[in-house]
DNA sequence: AACCAGGTCTCGA
DNA sequence: TCGAGACCTGGT
């Protein structure tokens, strides 16, 4: 098996995946319903558990020529320290399905509460793991259960994510075939989702549907472009400069710019 | 104790 | 198409 290279506390941790846990230097997650460890082995990664190789290379895109990827993206000397700064820093080919339904929930709320949020909703509705874990809930799992999902502490977003359970269970969104379509076609139908805008449109389309060119703009990345280039304004805007300046692999620079200004505190 | 968080939705111009 | 407000809740 080859995952190299990979730093797996900057992928795993950066904020692109929400169930993933260190406990000591062991990371503790869940692909593809089984529970799996993975340990960092030098440039690459020791896998514990039920999963086969070919889905860990799947799920870590070792597809992706990183060191091309990470050349591309260099565009200039500010992106090209933050590249040289974070080695191993790979996107995640996401489930379709536990990613959009993720941040749905992840709308306006910090990363310590949207990973107790996911949690309480793989609790309520998840299928309970050998290990004492639970899976992420299929879309059949949720759509009848208004009353239950309230209890998760969802707020606002409760409706919207009940909402688009159902939208999926019924089959009248096809997240699988978005994979084919361009970037244009796959955001436009994801906005048409309850919960899904502009910005969660885009986290789906980069770290699930192969979409590389997709371009994110949080808070994070919204200050962190104007601070670097000066750009400022509508999400379009942001994003279409996004989209432009770094070409195929804007999303992958769009991480390294999120990982980089993650510990930066204003003055 | 305020402020803010990997935004979306609605409405009016 | 764009900007302004509202919006649950809990971290920091």
């Amino acid at each position: 098996m080859r995952l190299g290279p990979i730093d797996l506390d900057r992928t795993l941790g950066c904020g692109q995946v929400f169930r993933w846990r260190k406990e000591g230097n062991v990371w503790k997650g869940i692909l593809n319903g089984k529970e799996l460890q993975l340990r960092q082995k030098r440039g690459s990664v020791v896998a514990e558990g039920g999963t086969d190789d070919e889905a860990l290379e799947r799920y870590f895109r070792s597809d992706d020529d990183l060191d091309r990827i990470r050349a591309e993206i260099s565009r200039d000397e500010r992106i090209a320290s933050m590249v040289a700064n974070a080695p191993g820093l790979r996107l995640i080919r996401q489930d379709p399905w536990e990613c959009a339904a993720s941040y749905v929930l992840a709308t306006n709320a910090n990363i310590p509460r949207i990973q107790k949020m996911i949690e309480n909703v793989c609790r309520t509705f998840g299928d309970p793991l050998p290990g004492g874990g639970f899976a992420f809930p299929r879309p059949d799992q949720i759509s009848g259960g208004n009353e239950a999902a309230k209890a998760c502490g969802l707020g606002f977003r409760c409706d919207r994510f009940v909402e688009f359970a159902r939208l999926v269970d019924r089959g009248e969104i096809g997240l699988e075939t978005l994979r084919k379509a361009d970037y244009e076609e796959c955001v436009r139908e994801l906005r048409s989702c309850p919960g899904i805008g502009d910005k969660v449109a885009d986290c789906v389309a980069v770290f699930s549907l192969d979409h590389l060119d997709a371009f994110p703009v949080d808070v994070r990345i919204k200050k962190a472009m104007e601070e670097m280039y000066g750009v400022c304004g509508t999400y379009r805007s942001v994003n279409r400069f996004g989209r432009e300046y770094f070409g195929r692999y804007a999303g992958y620079a769009q991480e390294y710019i999120y990982y980089s200004f993650q510990r930066i505190k204003r003055v």
